[in-house]
DNA sequence: GCCGTTTTCGGCCCGACTGTTTTCAGTCG
């Protein structure tokens, strides 16, 4: 059983208690749980054979004992009786906007209603506007909100939600009376995907700001307005697909905006962390003001906030409370690593393989971005698919990147492959021409369907490959799509460690691998992590930058980064690798 | 269910908005 799978257990055993009606700071030690296995570095079934789980801070005894359950023995009996006490309708009921798990459970109770189906045709039959504590508009909530989640009640990659947040700020920073305004939540923290944005907006006057806001064009619906709070639905065509986001605007002083600028990008968890530490310290921390009843701390910036909390300033993709309080203290902060300090990319494809763009192209629009080196990773000959290069065509291609790189004027074109890791763990290639490259990029594209131990295995054997200089796309993710395939993470990184290999950010906003979490534990195992657009056409090598981000919120800074090193010497460490490589 | 130099019981972050209410519970972030 993998973390993620543990901690689905444990997320689900919080809503099902929450939809017994049972005491919510029971459920939240579950899903609090859920979220530290998550983010445990190191092999959770290592930790529990030591009897390690108990000392995080937040698994007891009971949560000890139940995670060690499901980790030894694949299930949890306690969860098995839950569900089978609980109709699973009700968990999806719990998706609606405006029910909790105290409506649902007494739709449950006095209409007996377990499935969206029968909700449905309890509000259509007006039974449910009858109950206590509901009413006619409940019930017109409810069937909207049946109709939206079809269209709207999912998350929206970072690629596609940020052009509808930045379309509404632009138009926001123009009213009459906003003194400042950023885009807050998780877009602000630069998640992989968001579920909706966070507008903030600082002002004298709300009331004029409201009333323009749900009148931009890009409004679909008005979820709900207030004096300082509206809520609606926006959307807006990205790249030809629709995008449709709720979207949420707070208007505050601009004496406040500070402390509602640190509330509204969160996480929630980074800002509980934040409201004990000035309640240790005798303040209270809301939206408004760091204060008590004697005193009120001023505060200019987020910058002044987190002093005043005794501090330094936490960037926003650092908060989720994964050690950024503690590593505060310390000092011991990372500089992260920018957009700015990237000086080359290694796995991009030409026209040779899938690409759309020649070698030339490619290479032009690389050096237009400022980078020193582009490196072609075009596919190897099995992935026919992807017009994989045979060995001729790859000793074709090495000759005519020697004409181009003559020619070409600070920018140079570096010799890779992106080679197939084949279904036994070897490479799609012979050692004599893997030998001819200067670098090496070994991908798995093909069987996804292998079991964990198969998967991991596997990549684990192309890894000890001498030829190999770092992995690409980790889990063959596709984000709100495809799950990964089945891999053992820990296992790989360790193996990546023994060998001295890196391992591939795909800054493919679709891909995003190696998620943050691991690239924090890559970072600890002091494995080289590279950032690479997998770019298939000149505009898509500009998409590193949201490798950056994954790279900002695993804590990385410029030195760990790969490609954040000159050609010169780039080009020393891969001779470097290729005579002496680990094995 | 967790946690403890105020502790082994009694707390556990906090405010806006909505709808169904005559003072507040539930939901949301």
């Amino acid at each position: 059983m993998t973390k993620d799978d543990v901690a689905d257990a444990l997320d689900e055993i919080g809503t099902l208690l929450e939809l017994k009606g049972e005491n919510t700071f029971r459920t939240n030690a579950y899903h609090n749980a859920a979220r530290l296995i998550q983010q445990l570095p190191g092999d959770l079934a290592q930790m529990v054979a030591d009897g390690k789980l108990a000392e995080v801070r937040g698994i007891g005894e009971a949560l000890a004992l139940k995670i060690t359950t499901l980790v030894t023995t694949g299930n949890l009996p306690y969860l098995e009786d839950l569900r089978a006490s609980i109709p699973a309708g009700l968990v999806k009921m719990l998706r609606l906007p405006g029910l909790g798990p105290k409506k649902v459970k007494a739709l449950h109770d006095l209409l007996n209603i377990d499935s969206i189906e029968k909700l449905k045709a309890a509000c259509e039959s007006g039974e449910v506007a009858k109950q206590k504590g509901f009413g006619a508009k409940t019930q017109t909530r409810i069937l909207e909100g049946i109709a939206y989640i079809d269209q709207v009640g999912h998350r929206v990659r970072i690629d596609l939600a940020l052009p509808l947040g930045q379309a509404l700020l632009e138009q926001i920073r123009t009213f009459p009376g906003v003194i400042r305004a950023e885009l807050c939540g998780s877009l602000r923290r630069r998640k992989e995907t968001v579920a909706d944005l966070d507008i903030l907006v600082s002002s004298a006057n709300a009331q004029p700001i409201m009333d323009a806001f749900v009148k931009i064009p890009e409004v679909i619906q008005v979820l709900g307005q207030g004096p300082t709070k509206s809520s609606v639905v926006a959307g807006l065509h990205v790249h030809g697909t629709k995008v449709t986001l709720q979207a949420d605007l707070r208007v505050v002083e601009d004496t406040q905006y500070p402390f509602a600028l640190h509330y509204f990008t969160g996480s929630k968890e980074h800002n509980i962390r934040m409201r004990q530490r000035a309640i240790d310290r005798g303040l209270s921390l809301n939206e408004y003001a760091l204060a008590n009843e004697t005193r009120s701390v001023p505060c200019k910036d987020e910058a002044d906030i987190f002093a005043a909390l005794d501090l330094p300033y936490i960037q926003p993709e650092l908060r989720e409370d994964t050690g950024e309080i503690e590593a505060g203290e310390l000092k011991k902060l990372p500089a992260l690593v920018a957009d700015s300090d990237i000086r080359g990319v290694f796995h991009n494809h030409t026209t040779y393989s899938d690409g759309t763009a020649s070698l030339e192209e490619m290479a032009l629009a690389a050096k237009k971005l400022g980078f020193e080196y582009f490196g072609v990773g075009d596919h190897s000959q099995s992935l026919t698919i992807a017009r994989g290069l045979p060995s001729n065509v790859v000793r074709k291609q090495w000759a005519e990147i020697d004409r181009v790189n003559a020619k070409l004027d600070g920018v140079r074109i570096l010799k890779g492959s992106e080679v197939d890791i084949l279904e036994d763990g070897s490479l799609d290639y012979t050692d004599e021409l893997l030998a001819g490259f200067e670098y090496v990029v070994a991908s798995v594209h093909s069987h996804f369907g292998m079991t964990e131990a198969e998967m991991t295995a596997r990549v684990c054997k192309a890894l000890s490959h001498p030829a190999v200089t770092m992995l690409g796309h980790a889990t063959g993710r596709l984000l709100l799509k495809r799950e990964g395939y089945k891999i053992n993470l820990d296992e790989v990184l360790k193996v990546a460690a023994k060998h001295g290999k890196m391992i591939e950010i795909n800054a493919q906003p679709s891909r995003l691998d190696l998620d943050w979490k691991y690239v924090k534990q890559a970072k600890a195992m002091g494995i080289p992590i590279v950032i690479n657009p997998d770019a298939h056409s000149t505009g898509e090598l500009a998409l590193y930058t949201f490798g950056v981000q994954v790279a900002r919120r695993g804590w990385l800074t410029k030195d760990d980064v790969f490609n954040t090193r000159g050609l010169a010497d780039v080009m020393k460490e891969l001779a470097r690798r290729k005579q002496n490589p680990i094995v």
